[in-house]
DNA sequence: TTACTAGAAGATAATTATTATCCTTTAAAC
DNA sequence: GTTTAAAGGATAATAATTATCTTCTAGTAA
């Protein structure tokens, strides 16, 4: 992926730090502000927390990156992708994306509200197949 | 509705400003930190902002009110009650609660993910019928 | 390539949100 | 009524996020 690339597409400056941010969220998929400040500090180990936030910021805002907001969680950040729900594992905190055609349920919540429905935030928890074996 | 006896039953003690915390909530639906202590202001004037914040969580502790995280919005509470979703009108910020079967949303996410899946929090986000007629 | 400029980085202060502390008060049980 | 654990209120402390300001750099165009 060449985010540089992507980053002018978004009428963003591509500079370091922000590849090294998108690059980050590409191989580990769901990180905090925390755990992003943590890893992007082994790459930029003088970047600013600030600069970080202001990042994210600046992503979301061209949609080039998602929050997640979890139930008794902090809030996530992915890659903007298509469309898909969120599963979290109470207990061992795993947090995973699923692809699954949630049409209907908005085709049937429009009809019933009359809402024209553009956007989806949809997070299911529970234990997963690991943790049941314990 | 007897909000003392409901406070018992989930050990808490009854105190007036915890029944007029869920009184607010079960007229107003649904409302966030700030507008909560603007309403209980208005019954309490001395009440802390602090109370208000301890109150909340120990009723969310014992399962009388539940959090909604929303996308771009602060966090939303209501009192607890049966699986639903969320509505948001982007524009108009109207928040609505939608009686709708997600059990077959439930079931296939359990069949694709294996996990045993407990909770759910689903927001749809869109253009409310009233806004859209502007 | 060099020079220019808008925007970004980094450091830090300021603000906002939330929680902890401590002392006073009160709901609930006897 | 008395007793006591728990709650209220005031405020301090902490955590999370944003604003400010100066320096630096990516992107553009001569």
């Amino acid at each position: 992926m060449n985010y540089e690339l992507l980053l002018r597409e978004h009428s963003l400056k591509a500079t370091p730090q922000r590849v090294g941010i998108l690059s980050l969220m590409q191989t580990s998929g769901h990180l905090d502000v925390e755990e992003l400040f943590t890893e992007i500090k082994k790459q930029f180990s003088t970047i600013s927390l600030a600069t970080l936030y202001k990042n994210i910021n600046a992503m979301m805002e061209k949609g080039l990156l998602t929050e997640i907001k979890i139930p008794n969680q902090k809030s996530k950040y992915e890659i903007a992708k298509a469309p898909h729900i969120h599963l979290l594992c109470q207990e061992c905190n795993e947090f995973i994306d699923l692809k699954l055609d949630i049409g209907c349920l908005v085709d049937e919540a429009a009809k019933e509200s009359h809402y024209r429905l553009k956007e989806s935030s949809i997070v299911l928890s529970g234990v997963c197949e690991k943790c049941q074996a314990k």
